[in-house]
DNA sequence: AAAATTTGTAATTATCATTGTTACAGATTT
DNA sequence: AAATCTGTAACAATGATAATTACAAATTTT
């Protein structure tokens, strides 16, 4: 559990708003329940993400009945860069050492700084790959694996999102036609 | 301390390997403590990452007195890559959900393998990039940190490396002249 | 105005990968 | 035979991340 999962889910959440964006009328909302019942986790944890999400101009929240998040601009205008850099952590997905090198020895006194430069130009190399692919593209690509096709018109967002009746989803939300 | 730091201190090994084999003679052997007290570890955290870098053909050991390792070829012909691939665990920096997504949600149900795909490309970007810093220029470029010069032929592997006189050094160590 | 719903966040506990440490058998050199 | 060092197993310590509980504040509905 010590590993650093926020950016899979954070592209979890952002694919659920996306989709109900896409296919729900007006009020697209999503609460933090029903996406913690997609990624298989505590509210509690959605929310943290989601309000990085949000710093980042990504999504907006309301709180009350019918609130919820939304996601703030067209999935076309979002890229899983722009997922990756609202969630991460220090900059950078390598570690130095976890301990003080020995200041004694030129190597140890020296090694972070020489390999910095090396890894600050692996860790942009990444957010350029990560720059290419648009959220648009994964939530179809995910959504056609599922065996709905992104053309059609769909009837239920009960059944794209959950695959299944929820009493709330019915109530709450209004498939656009 | 749960933060995978090997790729850094393995690189901070072969870096003293490689100046031991730039400007020793003979036996270039350094053994794990002599390691370990620049990385300031303990040996055998030491020894644990020197047995990937062995499986990955690059260095070698003896035990016994004046055992120890060695880089198995020219730092030249070493990249940060190589170091890399010989210590990731499993493949990728990047980590999905701790726990199973929902698999009665097309979005959990999938988007693991969705993503997969757009992750591959960025760890390969990552090797590639890697692939570009050779063992050589870093080693080269930490001593010229440290104030020595590369191009002067070295008095004492002793002030090279630990900038201060360890016993055993002196006696078991020939500086190449 | 009251009830219901949901966010936002603090505080605490649980989990568990990584590192640190101890111990010792086996290999090698002197 | 003695000394040195690797290799690795076994276990403890550390600490980042996630899970959970709790509740104040905001918003909507009735």
């Amino acid at each position: 559990m010590n590993i650093n999962s926020q950016f899979a889910v954070a592209t979890h959440i952002m694919v659920i708003l996306a989709g109900n964006k896409l296919y729900l009328q007006d009020n697209a909302c999503t609460n933090s329940s029903m996406i913690a019942e997609s990624v298989n986790t505590n509210p509690v944890v959605i929310r943290r993400i989601l309000s990085k999400l949000k710093e980042a101009d990504l999504v907006t929240s309301k709180p009350g009945p019918f609130g919820g998040s939304e996601i703030s601009r067209h999935p076309s205008k979002i890229t899983l860069n722009d997922i990756y850099s609202a969630v991460e952590e220090d900059g950078s997905l390598f570690h130095m050492h976890y301990g003080e090198p020995n200041p004694n020895c030129p190597v140890g006194r020296n090694i972070r700084a020489s390999l910095a430069g090396t890894i600050e130009k692996a860790e942009s190399s990444i957010k350029k790959v990560l720059s290419k692919t648009s959220l648009l593209g994964l939530t179809n690509d995910i959504l056609e694996r599922a065996g709905i096709s992104t053309s059609q018109s769909t009837k239920s967002i009960t059944k794209i999102l959950l695959n299944k009746k929820l009493e709330y989803d019915t109530a709450r939300l209004k498939v656009k036609t």
